[in-house]
DNA sequence: ATTGTCGATACCCGAAAGGTATTGAAGGCC
DNA sequence: GGCCTTCAATACCTTTCGGGTATCGACAAT
């Protein structure tokens, strides 16, 4: 069975006359005319019977009428679904996404995702780092959310956002007034750690610059979150250091400097498996760019 | 959309092998990746992600698999039920037949028909000749059992049996012993003649044959099927003339003779409209000819 | 390192689809 | 009733496209 043939033949049916269906088909008419024989010899069915210029379908030609058009709409509709489906404007996404991000950069991404794509399954998954790392590898996972660095070739690596790391003093401290400093300062000085349980990666990276400072903080305080360690400074606790997100929360007796020594950003990126090139992991990673720029430039505009 | 393209993707991702699939299509390989790019190409979706000599199927792929599988089961079932909708080995055939035929020809007809086409919806209408001859040429009726003469243009008519007019007398009477006779003969005899409301095409061809014989028949007994004629002659209430058929009746009492002026014979034909070359209808007449054949074979086998 | 396997590419050929010009037949118009 | 129009079919040509053979490039197994 040939489609073209079909779609000739419904045209002939619809316009009852070759010149009209030729026409509407956008060829000529004898073309069709030996279109339309050659689908009566491949049938072996007379479908329009000819009488003298005129000519009335059969009934096995209505019969192949309605039948022809239920076949093209099905391939319409199957072209259609299937280039949805390829385009990434349909089907279901799998997102893993760290903690981390559940009510900072997630919301904005999903927001916009939703809005843009309405027709594709979203579901979304907060797990940890490594459980995410190997979710993306299995195939589990088409795309996460989580905090580099991460070590496998498999997966592509895009980072969203760079926070870099700020001091945090009381305003009564003795740094106050200073728009920097440099982390060795804190030596000694009375620190609000991240918990090591619940923020391990913000933990290990304060520890970490602290080591390099030559100095490890004497810690009075720990905390689940960064916007409890961030009041349990303005509250005088101790002094901290803390990824930009802590200049949101304008907390009143709470004091921000800038480090000297300029320690690695805190990033989040962004991770799916290399040659899943789906167009719905295009337009997810596409869009979580978008989403990123303008949430950005929406934090700017809120602190300025 | 291109069935052929269809046919040949389904055949890659049911093989998962491009070379299988080209031998199980009976093409070689080439043409065949060929085609599959140029179906991906434009649908512009990558169904089969080529990673280093394997493939694997998209999920798009999957989704058009599964659409395609559906299209060609339709189609194939559609150029199916075309050729036998067309073949006449279904359909419905509205068939009408004048009462003549009701205890005749037409019961074996039908349980032949029946039987060789029993997927055939089979309308039957016993009608007048009248009615049936502007049913057929409206097209409400496709075949009909009637008798001739009957002249239209637009229908073509197949004599089916042609049964000769016979004499019957009572066995007590002068010509008894006689195998043929002059129809003049039954000049003045006390004559059974058919109704002319019930049978009226026997009439006007009875009372044609004596006025060609040039005597009217003197009447006795009116009777409204040819069993009762050959009833009433048997018991002696005069004289008679009838198609062959009452040979089948072997009623005792009764005696038949050839007419010696051979009238033209009784006939039965079937008749239909010119240019309906359905396969219904060819094949209804085939069978009515064949169904007649043996009918009468079997009468001959009976009455020997 | 070598060979075999698999899909892709290059190039050629024949079939088939589309276009133009024309025919033949039927119907409408005066 | 003759003439013109209309419509599908036919003849013939061109172009497109599907299929075939030979070969490549890459990976895998030995």
């Amino acid at each position: 069975m040939d489609l073209r043939q079909l779609r000739y033949f419904c045209a002939v049916v619809r316009e009852g006359h070759f010149g009209r269906a030729a026409a509407s088909l956008g060829i000529a008419q004898p073309p069709l005319s030996r279109q339309i024989q050659s689908l009566e010899r491949r049938l072996g069915v007379e479908l329009l019977h000819r009488t003298q210029k005129k000519f009335e379908v059969t009934q096995a030609g209505l019969l192949l009428y309605e039948r022809a058009r239920r076949l093209l709409d099905g391939a319409d509709q199957a072209v259609d679904d299937v280039r949805r489906l390829g385009s990434g404007e349909t089907g279901r996404l799998t997102v893993g996404f760290a903690p981390s991000n559940a009510f900072t950069l997630l919301p904005p991404i999903v927001a916009r995702f939703r809005s843009a794509y309405p027709d594709v399954e979203l579901e979304l998954r907060q797990l940890t780092t490594s459980i995410l790392v190997t979710s993306l590898e299995s195939g589990s996972l088409d795309v996460a959310l989580l905090r580099p660095p991460l070590s496998s070739r498999s997966l592509q690596i895009v980072t969203l956002i760079r926070e870099p790391f700020l001091a945090l003093v009381p305003s009564t401290h003795r740094l106050a007034a200073r728009s920097d400093m440099q982390l060795r300062q804190f030596a000694g000085e009375p620190f609000v750690m991240y918990s090591r349980v619940g923020l391990p990666l913000l933990h290990a990276r304060v520890m970490d610059m602290c080591r390099r400072a030559h100095f490890s903080p004497h810690i009075v305080q720990y905390a689940e979150q960064i916007h409890t360690v961030a009041g349990f400074v303005a509250a005088g606790i101790g002094v901290a250091v803390a990824p930009s997100t802590v200049t949101r929360f304008n907390m009143p007796g709470l004091r921000v400097l800038q480090i000297a020594e300029n320690p690695a950003p805190l990033a989040m990126a962004m991770a799916w498996r290399t040659g899943t090139a789906t167009g719905l992991v295009r337009n997810f990673t596409r869009i979580a760019r978008e989403a990123t720029s303008a949430w950005q430039a929406a934090q700017r505009a809120e602190s300025a």
